[in-house]
DNA sequence: CGATATGGTCAATCTGCTTGACGATGAAGA
DNA sequence: TCTTCATCGTCAAGCAGATTGACCATATCG
């Protein structure tokens, strides 16, 4: 049926998500929301950034991001570290639990992935990343508001 | 690479989920929020529905349920009517605005759905929706919590 | 050196949602 | 039928995450 497909790209990727979360839960990882997925994604690939750029990034506020940070700062899963070249800003970097709960996705994710290749072959799925990575590079993935 | 695909559905289905509410915004559905889009769903499959049934698919209580409602009539998007059997009851069903945007959002997902095609080619795309079909399938598509 | 921009904080407020209690109506059993 | 319990919708209070606005300390640039 023509325009079937966002639905569905959106039932799959809410499936996905939602095992995600409950097998994080399961594994001591239960006090982590969407939004900080997307902190720690940004972290992990910048090595550490500031309260201003983790709400650019994310599309909030400063004061938004900054309340962010506070909590994951409280729960372990992020530090701050003063910024070594300027005195006003702070650097916010993963700390273990943080890197701990990165590895823990990714490694679900693979996961995921291989139930899937299983399901429908993994010819098929590589034409399934192929082509979403097709469409994200075309559409040019504008920058990512955690709205899920 | 090996868990990517999860990703990449996100950024893909976030992008699509983008361009279709800057393009209703331009077509003068600008008041439109993603919770609604699943509750239009709801009632334009079903063709009607109390709030307590609507909250129950949103997997929001009903108090919340009635308050979207209360939204969306004032906007002139659904229109609410006595229950046939049930004199506690109403029935919340779309008004012409409502059946309107619901008629946009299929025309746009079609549009994307086609320049997606044109983009990977047709034969490509329909593996695509075979195999996300396949997964909504098998992962037994969660009811759909408004978390986008 | 001085003007302006920027990182972070404090405070007030808004919005969407939750919990809890309630009246009105429906449904099922003695 | 009468009584009991469940359910639909409402009112009220409160919370969590976000916003706007003001501010200080420090950077940056002319």
């Amino acid at each position: 049926m023509a325009g079937e497909i966002p639905g569905l790209l959106g039932m799959a990727f809410h499936a996905i998500m939602e095992e995600v979360h409950v097998r994080l839960a399961e594994e001591g990882f239960g006090d982590v929301r969407p939004a900080h997925g997307f902190a720690f994604q940004y972290l992990s690939v910048r090595g550490g950034a500031t309260a201003v750029e983790l709400g650019q990034h994310l599309g909030v506020t400063k004061q938004a991001a900054v309340q962010l940070v506070d909590e994951l700062e409280r729960r372990g899963y992020v530090e701050r570290r003063p910024h070594p070249a300027d005195r006003r800003a702070r650097v916010v970097v993963l700390a273990s639990r943080g890197w701990a709960c990165v590895g823990r996705v990714v490694a679900l994710w693979t996961e995921i992935e291989n139930r899937w290749a299983g399901l429908v072959g993994a010819d098929r799925l590589e034409v399934v990343r192929e082509s979403l990575s097709a469409y994200v590079t075309a559409a040019g993935s504008p920058p990512i508001r955690p709205l899920w």
